[in-house]
DNA sequence: GAATTTACAC
DNA sequence: GTGTAAATTC
């Protein structure tokens, strides 16, 4: 039996509408280390992940392994009569067929519970491979919203190149060409060299918070310049940047890398944006791309194969992502 | 001849939101005691009764009775031309075949002047039983919007029970069943032997004003818990909930009531939200339930026949309320 | 919360 | 085709 007690009702709303449109149905899978999805999108051209990890909840009981099948519309819709702080409690039997879910004010005075049918999802569970980016890009994921929402509304695809100095995202369309540079924020210049470039999803630091003193080995390269005083740790691929305010933008290359991509499924995925005020993009040359949202209470993946080099003028499609070899 | 004046606009357009869609002619019948329309729905199943009492008009005349029949469609138009604050003045002659406003501008340096077409409408006018009833919850208008929202998304009807502990209100449908569960407020606990429970629409108490050092008998099953510090008054049944920020909910009972409604139609009756701030449910088994808002200025009442217990399944259509003695 | 857009209903 | 209500966006 499933027992899983979350704080806020507004972070299961918020990842719901981060992933609803692009999965309808999966399988929450639910163990002792936690509740995982892992779906690919409905065009199969794209793979969800998503991580709840049990210490995360308020309180947490699953004694045996157990997908719950669910449609994410339905359950959409019974977020909805959540209000945003209410504590939600998510109960299912060993046998059900059913998930229920208990939605409380913070003042105890109103009890919501409702109860929602579940269905069989043949599950194709994905591992997915512990992946060497030759680039992390880490940064506000607002502005990443930003950007994909406004080189969309110029051409259909982006190109994404990661330099030492920056990133550039560009677009091409009827209209126009669009580009917008990231400089790297002062202080972070980590470049080749460094083998902490790796995307580990098991990584037991803490996600979201700020240890300034704490820095490692690495500084060596850093000078001071009179750029914004956010300095980040940017401790490995899976961490976001630090969130005081507005995180910074922090690139750790490998490689040079340039990648084009969907823009349609980049703008789907940037909809994680209120989840984390950090995203990374990790990337390498012909391998898809992994965009991660770390949140308080786990992890949220999208990946998604580049398209073809440059013909078809950004009209092909982007790769299926439809085995899991196709990851690597 | 007619002539009333209302200090704010807002209030008669909320009033025409509240009632526009469910209503689309009436008559507003005019007497020295004040302005009442009284219609049934356009399927005819529920019956809305305003009345707005002369003394709480700016001003008011009124030297002999006259129904104005008038389309709520066209008259919600009118208002719309009038601002939020505006004074209006609603002028009829005794002969007159329409309805002249005036809406004036808090400065004084904008007056607007619209006539309205009237119509002749055969009014049956249905004089509404003093019914006492088993239950009255009352309790936030907003909170009842939101759970008939909620609730709509997942059934077409609900039913709400009513108990000591607290009123539930229940649907069941395709993608799944919800409740919401509302605990009494603290210290306002009401049972059974209280012959206070009767809904009168002539008592003379003023509605929407606290009195909190006027708590009259019956306040003996008070207990002090650490409950939210808020004592609701409870004055009778056709009293909202005083209404400092947020209306607790109080119930006063004389006996277990569990009914079923459309929530099509309460919906509907939970748009006068924005009028008063607590709202009143009335019930009886197998009577009509009473949706009572309290507004400064007068009364707001939708009656709805439940649907009959449960065969159909919640699709058989509530019961019209075509006369008068339907509603006893 | 307001305004726009879209969808539905008359 | 018009007008209103709901959904979405800013």
């Amino acid at each position: 039996m499933l027992e899983a007690r979350v704080k806020q009702a507004s972070v299961l709303k918020k990842l719901l509408d981060a992933i609803k449109e692009l999965v309808t149905d999966g399988n929450l899978d639910c163990t002792d280390e936690g509740i995982a999805l892992q779906a690919m999108d409905n065009s199969h051209v794209a793979l969800v992940s998503l991580k709840l990890v049990a210490e995360q909840f308020e309180s947490y009981r699953c004694d045996r392994n157990m997908p719950l099948g669910v449609n994410l519309t339905s359950l959409t819709k019974i977020l909805k009569c959540a209000k945003d702080n209410d504590v939600v409690t998510l109960k299912a039997a060993d046998d059900a067929d059913a998930l229920g879910m208990v939605f409380e004010s913070p003042k105890e005075d109103r009890v919501g519970e409702y109860e929602m049918k579940l269905m069989d999802i043949d599950q194709e569970h994905l591992g997915i491979p512990d992946t060497q980016y030759d680039a992390t890009i880490t940064m506000s994921s607002a502005e990443f919203q930003r950007i994909c929402r406004d080189l969309a509304a110029l051409g259909e695809s982006v190109k994404i190149e990661a330099s030492k100095e920056g990133v550039r995202f560009s677009s091409e369309g009827e209209v126009g060409n669009g580009s917008v540079l990231l400089k790297q924020s002062a202080g972070t210049d980590r470049a080749s060299g460094s083998k902490r470039v790796k995307q580990d999803p098991d990584d037991d630091d803490e996600e979201e918070e700020e240890k300034p003193d704490v820095d490692e080995e690495g500084e060596d390269e850093q000078d001071d310049e009179d750029r914004p005083k956010k300095r980040k740790s940017a401790n490995g691929t899976s961490k976001a940047a630090p969130s005081d305010d507005e995180p910074g933008v922090t690139i750790i290359l490998e490689k040079q890398v340039a990648l084009t991509f969907s823009l349609k499924y980049l703008s789907n995925f940037a909809k994680s944006a209120p989840l984390a005020k950090a995203v990374s993009l990790n990337m390498s040359n012909d391998v898809p791309l992994l965009v991660q949202f770390d949140f308080e209470q786990g992890t949220l993946q999208f990946f998604l194969a580049p398209k073809v080099r440059d013909h078809g003028a950004g009209r092909s499609p982007p790769l299926p992502l439809t085995h899991l070899s196709d990851l690597r």
